[in-house]
RNA sequence: GGCCCCGUCGUCUAGAGGCCUAGGACGCCGCCCUCUCAAGGCGGUAGCGUGGGUUCAAAUCCCAUCGGGGCUACCA
């Protein structure tokens, strides 16, 4: 039987990287056994759905180059792959399984239930609702026959229990007892999770089901609700938690956990999938780099950690700038020339594309995130508006200051080749013409050119500069020393 | 409260009875390199939650305990 696997995110919220560690999984399991990828919308929660969620998943699902094979805009045998375009379908399997007795018109109300609860919780017995509190079968039809509005609920057959192997965490038994009959349609006619989920994974031939650990629980009733079917039921695989650095679930109160945020900061979708994968796996061998293609080809769900994982922005930081340094220049240049015009609110001129390229290599090795790279480079394509102040106040307010920036002017402007060897040598030559330390006299110099005393290599700096622009900074800077 | 899951450095992990004096990575610290910042190199810091067993031998098996997490909605 060939693998279908299906990432079915609801779209209450943006794609968070939980959700794409989930759905990252999904994609590895399905390209390591030659499977099908399928992407669904669950989105029976009309109140909290939206189509900007839905867009905004979708989008982060290509930006990580998570490609699906069937759903959602790929379309397939299967209709829409909305749920929200399937009520009839969920209906007519809730009312099916009323007729045959597997499901009830329910009249419990939400004030009976809480005493139910309470009950249990002060017996300190199971708070799950088995149904006890309903009114008579032939009471129940004829007031649904009089057009009384009611919820479906499962009903899960008790005393029994349901068994199954999860990929991630070997045999499970869950004791009926603990598993409450829950609703499956709405009094409103609108299906649950639960429903349309499994109704779904039945109808879409899904075989493996890989989902957080969140929905562990809720897997007997989808298992029950499988069998009602007269279905097979899917081979299941929980995955841990992400956790926050407190270790409570990741979620918005720990920063940002939305995708978009991540992209927006300048993370690459290969290290964020690099870090997704090995958060909470283990490629072997002290292997933690690894390509999507390199990570298929090791792939093992039943290798994946049971622990939930904290997410570290630092490693995947880390991560990010080992990304980076392997690109080659043209590429980081493609990939980074439109946040340097937008920083700069203007287009680069070919010249200074040149420029960009020439210095690529050596503030590649200096990013971490793409979104830095403006902050490197700015000092090319325009005028220095404000020093930095701390760095103006370290190197500027020297004694030998002055010295540099007059000396450097001095060795620069009678200069022949303007190239990076003839600047270093010239500049080497003053410091020991006047008696400076390379740190001394550079930082100078280095700051009436950058406006700052971070920037890239000094020499090959100035040479992508040229050398009007770097007499006129060093003069501007001299001037400014009074 | 009930049920379920989990428990190796601060964090992610390797580890499936002797290869463990517990390995790697991030972080942190130090040194080197060095025109700044990075990168890189070298070194260091730090862990088997606890208590009992089983065994010649336990991070690995068993029990208990403690701790963390999840579920407990007409959310997913």
């Amino acid at each position: 039987m060939t693998v279908r696997v299906r990432f079915a995110p609801s779209p209450t919220g943006y794609l968070h990287v939980g959700a794409a560690r989930t759905a990252l999984y999904n994609y590895l399991f399905a390209r390591a056994k030659g499977g099908t990828f399928i992407l669904r919308s669950d989105d029976t929660d009309r109140e909290r759905s939206t189509d900007e969620f839905h867009d905004d998943i979708l989008e982060h699902m290509a930006w990580l180059g998570l490609e699906w094979d069937e759903g959602l805009v790929k379309g397939g045998e299967h209709g829409s792959y909305r749920q929200s375009d399937r009520y009839d379908r969920y209906r007519e399997v809730a009312r099916a399984l009323v007729d045959a007795g597997d499901a009830y018109y329910s009249f419990a109300t939400a004030s009976q239930l809480d005493d139910f609860k309470s009950a249990a919780r002060e017996a300190g017995t199971s708070p799950a609702y088995d149904g006890s509190l309903e009114p008579d079968p032939h009471d129940a039809t004829s007031r649904i026959r009089e057009g009384a509005q009611a919820a479906i609920r499962f009903r899960v057959p008790r005393p029994g229990e349901t068994r199954f192997t999860d990929i991630v965490r070997d045999d499970m038994v869950f004791d009926h007892r603990q598993v409450d009959d829950f609703i499956i349609l709405r009094s409103d006619g609108t299906p649950t999770y639960h429903l349309a989920s499994t109704v779904d994974d039945v109808d879409y031939h899904i075989t493996h089901v890989i989902r957080g650990e969140d929905l562990l629980s809720s897997t007997p009733k989808h298992i029950l609700l499988t069998l009602a079917m007269g279905a097979e039921p899917v081979t299941y695989a929980h995955l841990s938690l992400l956790m926050g650095p407190d270790g409570k679930k990741l979620s918005k109160r720990h920063g940002d956990t939305a995708m978009s945020a991540y992209r927006e900061a300048g993370f690459l979708p290969e290290a964020v999938n690099n870090y997704l994968a090995i958060l909470g796996w283990s490629l072997g061998d002290d292997v933690e780099i690894a390509s999507l293609d390199a990570m298929v080809a090791k792939f093992d769900l039943g290798a994946v950690s049971k622990n939930p994982a904290v997410f570290d922005p630092q490693k995947l930081t880390w991560l990010n700038g080992v990304y980076i340094r392997e690109m080659d220049d043209r590429a980081f240049v493609d990939r980074t020339v439109a946040l340097v015009e937008e920083d700069l609110g203007r287009e680069l001129t070919d010249g200074e594309r040149d420029q960009f390229m020439e210095i690529a290599s050596l503030v590649k090795e200096r990013t971490k995130l793409l979104s830095e790279v403006a902050d490197h480079v700015r000092f090319l394509f325009s005028d220095i508006e404000r020093y930095d102040e701390a760095s103006w106040k370290k190197v500027m307010e020297t004694p030998e200051a002055p010295i540099a920036l007059d000396g450097a002017s001095e060795a620069l402007s009678g200069l022949g080749d303007w190239t990076t060897e003839a600047i270093d040598a010239a500049l080497r030559a003053m410091l020991e013409v006047h008696g400076l330390s390379a740190r001394k006299g550079f930082q100078p110099i280095r700051v009436a050119v950058s406006g700052s005393t971070v920037s890239p290599p000094l020499f090959e700096s100035l040479k992508v500069l040229g050398r009007d622009v770097t007499l006129t900074r060093l003069s501007n800077a001299r001037a400014l020393l009074s």
